[in-house]
DNA sequence: CCTGTTCATTCTGCATGCAACGCTACATGC
DNA sequence: GCATGTAGCGTTGCATGCAGAATGAACAGG
């Protein structure tokens, strides 16, 4: 008997076991998964020191698959180490926002020209379809739904791309974006209906199979979520 | 007594001092150099399966470090698990190189348009007294010369645009094309002149600081890669 | 001769022991 | 009162033991 306790499923899983069948999935992966969960949840704040033992305790595992699981956050950028002793949940002010945003405009801008150039029509229809939606909630002003949504938008075009690699490094920046952004997230002043514009447009080029216009309107976009940011951080 | 022999150090340890910054560096971290650099330098070939004992043998280290050392490297994207058991250097084809290039073309675009708003006359020299040494040697038909001032070239811009982010995910995003395009390497066909011609145009723009025009040469010149890729393969 | 089974080797992943180090708080000396 | 020493706790990083799974090879049966 090496573990004691299954305590690793001690949150909202709810099912006892792993599945009989189902491979039980490594406990390094099961660590990073619930600590990122948390981390993006906003559970754990920006800033909040993590250290090994404690997480080895909470979770009910031994020390290796806890260590190997912050060494995976470490690298997927949701923690870093701090001086001295241990990691902890990234932070950051708008001089980092600002950084990841160039990289997520230079991805981002490169998975709409390729989606520009290889998507179907099945995948605009998906598009549409998504945007009609879209819409809807912004129309309710609905800040929820909408944060949902508008990221919906963007992962069906990184998919739409067929560039796994690229969609993955897309998703790791949205991430990070997302922690340093959590004191933003109740975003004052968002306009739904520019975001709206923005994706008709990047929308429209798609369907046009015209990859630079669908590159112009998606660094518009982006350069406006900047533009948000700057403000907002310069009323703060 | 925990380690018999400290075969680790064979390179340079700077084992006089460790104060309370300059750490000994861990193992885990010697270990993926270790790696790294037989796989930069094609002492590892592509395709190459690596096992956790086996390298903890051969560098003189108990599993641990050699474990977390392969998990780093993969998150690099240097190594890539392979079917149900272990992990092997990453090898892939045209498709592979494709995918990269466009990860490759999104952030080296944002790293051109940084450093055309940012970089100072200082650093326009640096450029410029680069370029003049890669004249020379491209003049010389100095093949393995031309490649790495071609290399700085693209760090000096990295470095110039002032994002750290940004430059170290290039990078990773580089050494990766340099394993996949390590058979390429002897280049058939290279034409230096090409090369020297948009580097050039690129330093204009940084120069002018028109972030457009940078971004534009910089586009092209990346382009010509994926062509000079394709056409390779085609040959192939 | 080919196919299917069993066994041995080797691997991965997790748990755990252990030494070295940093930080904190308290006690001691000037 | 202030600086210095020091003991204790918590932490990191490495080594190592062990169980389960997968691979490959020897071998029996059709």
């Amino acid at each position: 008997m090496q573990n004691e306790q299954g305590q690793v499923d001690a949150g909202q899983e709810t099912s006892g076991h792993f599945g009989p069948l189902a491979r039980p999935e490594a406990l390094t992966d099961q660590v990073a998964e619930r600590l990122r969960s948390a981390i993006l949840s906003g559970a754990l704040a920006p800033g909040t020191h993590l250290s090994v033992p404690e997480i080895a305790r909470q979770l009910g595992v031994s020390r290796t698959p806890a260590r190997e699981g912050l060494i995976a956050l470490e690298r997927e950028g949701l923690v870093e180490p701090r001086a001295s002793t241990g990691v902890a949940v990234i932070a950051g002010g708008t001089p980092e926002i600002l950084d990841l945003l160039d990289i997520r405009e230079g991805l981002e801008i490169m998975t709409a020209r390729r989606a520009a150039e290889r998507m179907g029509a099945d995948g605009v229809a998906r598009l549409r379809a998504l945007f009609a939606q879209h819409e809807v909630v912004v129309e309710r002003g609905d800040l929820a739904g909408h944060v949902e949504l508008d990221a919906a938008f963007h992962r069906l075009i990184r998919d739409g791309g067929g560039n796994a690699r690229l969609a993955r490094q897309l998703v790791q920046i949205d991430q990070q974006l997302r922690v340093l952004n959590s004191r933003l997230s109740r975003a004052q002043g968002w306009s739904g209906r520019a975001v709206l514009r923005d994706h008709k447009a990047i929308i429209d080029a798609i369907a046009a199979s015209d990859p630079d216009a669908a590159e112009r309107h998606m660094r518009a976009h982006i350069e406006r979520t900047r533009a948000f940011q700057l403000q907002s951080a310069g009323k703060g």
